[in-house]
DNA sequence: GCCAACGTTGGC
DNA sequence: GCCAACGTTGGC
């Protein structure tokens, strides 16, 4: 239901994973997040939720993009493999411990919406993201802030 | 259950 | 590459 749909921000480092491998793929599962907080967001995640896709630890951090959740959160198929950086030992099939969700691309951003130019916005004061020494990968974004951020970008 | 030590994140 | 802030781990 469209009027039920939820926003959030997902960082990503570019050199790791971009918009635009995100545009070449079109869907990716977004595995390997190893922190709760990050994991309880994403399962709270609905199919149609739009996500603000961030570019993080680079020389040009800022909002990149837009994707869509394509998928809802499901166990995530790297904890299980011993010899990748994601395996987690306690996981089981029947009780996976890390779980992730699916998203779509949906649009790349002529240009990226630079950390400091959120900052300089006091409507986007209260944004998880510019908190400080906020560190979650996923977190919730308001609709007002998402829309803002939005326009930013189409500019 | 406390808390010090350690590892990670991420802006600069 | 530095380092502050935070989350996690593990000894007690």
């Amino acid at each position: 239901m469209e009027s039920n749909v939820q926003f959030w921000l997902m960082k990503s480092e570019p050199e790791v994973y971009s918009i635009d491998h995100l545009q070449r793929d079109g869907v990716t599962s977004w595995n390997g997040v190893r922190n709760y907080q990050a994991r309880n967001f994403m399962k709270a995640m609905k199919v149609g939720d739009r996500v603000l896709f961030y570019h993080s630890s680079t020389g040009n951090t800022g909002v990149a993009g837009i994707a869509e959740v394509s998928a809802a959160a499901h166990p995530d198929a790297t904890q299980y493999d011993k010899k990748g950086e994601y395996f987690e030992p306690r996981a089981t099939k029947d009780k996976p411990v890390w779980e992730c969700a699916d998203v779509r691309f949906v649009e790349k951003f002529r240009n990226i919406v630079p950390l400091a130019a959120l900052r300089a916005r006091a409507e986007l004061k209260s944004m998880v993201l510019l908190k400080p020494g906020s560190r979650l990968s996923v977190q919730p974004v308001e609709k007002g802030h998402y829309d803002l951020v939005l326009a930013m970008g189409r500019k």
